[in-house]
RNA sequence: GGAGAGGUGGCUGAGCGGUCGAAGGCGAUAGUCUUGAAAACUAUUGUACGUUCACGCGUACCGAGGGUUCGAAUCCCUCCCUCUCCGCCA
């Protein structure tokens, strides 16, 4: 949620500076006009709670019956006013918090403004596009000839964007888990397997329920609960309304869960493989930090993202996500994008994702400001570790070889035990 | 799933219709004392919102949301959570 605050005081910028991400100046407007109208009423009815209160005080000292009674009669003109501006405000105040909570985190001052995806801009490009001299196969083919990957029984068993993972993918999957882990662990970051299951009111709060991205969750009705699409999703609300102490920021986290998306909208697209599933585990990074230091934290998962995946030797570049094109809760936004081979295209395999104070505001994430003794919003980020089933159709793809083996990636060697995957027939 | 007991400030724990934002204790912070420390003593010690140039003032919060009442931490209803026993289960 965005600070009701910044629109009461400059309405026109921040009318501006969220149209760069596609929000109608009127939304901001109505957000402006309900606010005042609210603290209107509030003024009214906080008035007259406060002479509700003076009376009653006068009547609990009252000894004489008469008088008492006449007091007590008296009341009942003010606490039906009193009534009726809880109503009209608590109509108000509802009015109000949808409407706010409808507009999506202010893009940083430095975010990259553009319409859409093509106006993304690559920053960097890492390790040269391998080449082959043989044709080669998509991840599918290869998943299937080496037995590694089943969507068809999957199909049948579960529904499309569903996929068995068998023998070497399996262990890829645990490798590259245990590599993640042994990474960042080393680094500071805290190992976490959250919860897959979040409540609606934590998920809004966290800003991950709103507008259309309601469609992209799965409900289970009978529980009013739903399943995350992101370890992100229940990682941030470890720290709900929770404050820090300022030695403990930053505070990072490494966790590691199963992600499910509806993928509502997307018939047609990359139908054929893993790349677009219902279900898939996620390794994901996540820090609180001080404001002051979250541009830093940003960079500084980037780096992470990076680093493994030069580790991996996989190709891939590293994309500025332009303001209309970032998502819901992000001030700014880096995509790393990798290198798939049969595509003969970049796709999206990681996020990286500044948040500022947009979700902290809603899980009141704070900590203790030493210099001011008050408490404060942290700022949360979150950043892709690996998608593992993305992360695997680039390395099956990548790093396959003309007779048909796929080259296990050096630093998952010791994990696994072999350098290379072979047709077991 | 069945039966029962509970949820109060950073923690512990009283309060069970008015004087309660809430006793007492612990902890924390500052000060006195001390060569220093401990102990002791003294003081301070929640959050949010509104309002004000500011000192301040007001409102709300005792798991959450409703209700009764002139007045609710206290009474009633719904929900959530925790604990104990039984059942089921990995």
């Amino acid at each position: 949620m965005i600070d009701i605050k910044l629109i009461r005081e400059d309405l026109e910028e921040i009318k501006n500076r969220l149209s760069k991400k596609g929000v109608k100046p009127a939304d901001v407007e109505k957000v402006f006009l309900l606010d005042k109208k609210y603290r209107d009423i509030l003024q009214i009815l906080e008035g007259d709670k406060a002479e509700q209160n003076r009376i009653s005080e006068e009547i609990s000292s009252q000894k004489d019956n008469e008088e008492r009674n006449k007091k007590i009669n008296s009341m009942q003109a003010l606490k039906s006013q009193i009534k009726e501006s809880e109503q009209k405000i608590s109509e108000i105040e509802d009015d109000l918090k949808k409407s706010l909570n409808a507009l999506p985190n202010i893009p940083a001052e430095d975010a990259l403004e553009g319409d859409s995806e093509d106006d993304n801009k690559v920053i960097k490009t890492f390790e040269d596009i391998p080449k082959f001299d043989f044709t080669v196969c998509d991840h599918m083919e290869i998943g299937e000839r080496l037995d590694l990957i089943d969507t068809k029984q999957a199909a049948l068993v579960s529904g499309a964007r569903f996929f068995y993972l068998k023998n070497e993918a399996v262990l890829l999957e645990f490798a590259l888990v245990q590599f993640v882990f042994e990474n960042l662990v080393k680094k500071g970051f805290t190992p976490l397997v959250p919860p897959v299951m979040i409540r609606p009111e934590m998920y809004m709060r966290m800003g991950r329920l709103q507008m259309d991205q309601k469609e992209e969750r799965y409900y289970m009705q009978n529980d009013d609960i739903y399943l995350v699409g992101s370890a992100e999703h229940t990682t941030g609300p470890l720290h709900s309304d929770y404050v820090f102490s300022e030695k403990d920021l930053p505070k990072r986290y490494i966790a590691f869960s199963t992600s499910f998306r509806r993928e509502a909208g997307t018939y047609g697209k990359d139908t054929k493989g893993i790349l677009r599933v219902h279900q898939f585990d996620k390794l994901e990074m996540f820090s609180f930090t001080k404001p002051e230091d979250s541009k830093e934290e940003h960079k500084f998962l980037l780096s992470m993202q990076e680093n493994m995946m030069q580790e991996l030797k996989l190709p891939y570049q590293v994309v500025e996500v332009c303001t209309n094109d970032m998502g819901f809760t992000d001030a700014k936004q880096y995509d790393v994008e990798t290198w798939i081979p049969s595509q003969e295209k970049y796709r999206e395999t990681h996020s990286c994702s500044n948040t500022t104070d947009f979700q902290a505001r809603g899980i009141n994430a704070k900590y203790k400001n030493k210099e001011t003794g008050k408490n404060e919003l942290v700022h949360m980020l979150n950043a892709t570790g690996f998608a593992i089933s993305r992360i695997l159709i680039a390395i099956l793809e990548n790093n396959q070889q003309k007779d048909g083996s796929v080259k296990i990636p050096q630093v998952l060697q010791k994990f696994i035990g072999k350098d290379l995957i072979k047709s077991k027939s």
